[in-house]
DNA sequence: AAGAACTAGGGTGTTTATACCTAATCTGAT
DNA sequence: ATCAGATTAGGTATAAACACCCTAGTTCTT
């Protein structure tokens, strides 16, 4: 997996990348100081499968970097790296679609489970505060307005059955292969249907192909 | 798009990634005189986006190349030039999925043709013999064994009805959206479940994500 | 002028999918 | 020990999708 790291501490920025750089898993293949300088580097390949972002930079701060990557380069995943604790910030990062949140203050062990878990599911939002704001919005069952936000609001059990919804199987068939009763994925299918809100199996298999399911 | 050539004749290559290197669109990013050669290039990145592959070659052949192209990299495509006639041939890489076919002695700019219909629909198969042998196919209803004669098999308009699939609407909607009466959608989808072997929506649209509708 | 291919449309019946409802069972955490 | 959440499962409707049958106009090639 190829990464860009930006960040305006660039002693910080460079002991990432150093620390990284032992992960065989990992590449850093680009560094930018501030958001504009990310967008003169990605005028031509290589393009990094992910970027580290902070979001307090000088020229363009995280936000608009975010906004202007989903423009111009929505497959780059981005997961924010940064001190702020406001919910209010990470709500907004979440609803924009961003694909994890780490705390400066983590351990190198944090960000590598980060880095695994986003190369494998997609998305990391295991901070305590992300935690907490996802189980808000479980209870106040407010719809998530990200992709990622919905992902990672799935269970074990829920990816499963997106993974066998993408085949040309029935119902029955993928019932039969889960080991449960026709009704259960009746219910598999309700609950994803309005998680994920489309109106149809299409709808469910698109969303699983697009988050890698 | 970025190209990789493998020919043994060094100066038929040679000037072949010349004549290409014209057309803004496309670049050479790799060359090798066998497959072999072409496995150790293709040990780590840059990866192309299609191989330019003659059949004749020592070492590893065409055919051996591209069985272990579409075990290690299935997402690479493959245009044959060669300057073979026999049918058997043909026949035998249309069923391995090759995703086009080109006569050496063609003109530069059926190249260009190829290249350009290749990077837009995912597969060249107009070559006299090609066209001939889908004929036969049609007539003989044989099932094509390959996603790309399939998708080679199909108008226009069945393209298009592909797209409208992929979204989360129902078959009343994308009638109204193609602007045709809601039986006409039932008789598309008719066609394309016995075109493409599938026995649902769900089929279709994985097909048509794989093949980059 | 005949034939092939594409497009558009219709009829009828069976099978699936969707919507909305309830509830038993099990697990881990407070 | 209880409580929340996850998993499983069932009932009952309506809507949609699928299968297989058919006709006919248009356009292009032979």
């Amino acid at each position: 997996m190829q990464l860009a790291l930006v960040d305006d501490h660039v002693l910080f920025r460079k002991s990432l990348a150093a620390c990284i750089s032992y992960w065989t898993d990992y590449q850093v293949i680009l560094q930018a100081g501030c958001g504009s300088e990310l967008r003169a580097e990605l005028e031509r390949p290589p393009f990094p499968d992910l970027i580290l972002l902070d979001i307090k930079m000088p020229v363009m701060n995280g936000f608009e970097t975010i906004e202007w990557l989903q423009q111009q380069h929505p497959r780059i995943k981005v997961m924010v790296v940064s001190m702020l604790e406001e919910e209010q910030c990470l709500e907004k990062l979440l609803n924009m679609g961003v694909h994890g949140f780490l705390q400066k203050d983590a351990d190198p062990e944090d960000l590598k489970k980060a880095l695994d878990q986003i190369s494998q599911k997609g998305y990391y939002l295991k901070s305590a505060s992300c935690l907490h704001l996802l189980q808000e919005r479980k209870k106040t069952e407010q719809r998530p307005v990200s992709e990622t936000v919905m992902a990672a609001m799935l269970s074990d059990r829920e990816r499963l059955f997106l993974q066998c919804l993408c085949s040309d199987k029935s119902y029955k068939e993928i019932a039969e292969e889960m080991f449960v009763s026709p009704r259960t994925i009746d219910g598999y299918r309700d609950t994803l249907l309005k998680k994920i809100n489309v109106s149809s199996r299409i709808g469910l298999v698109t969303f699983a192909i697009r988050q890698g399911i």
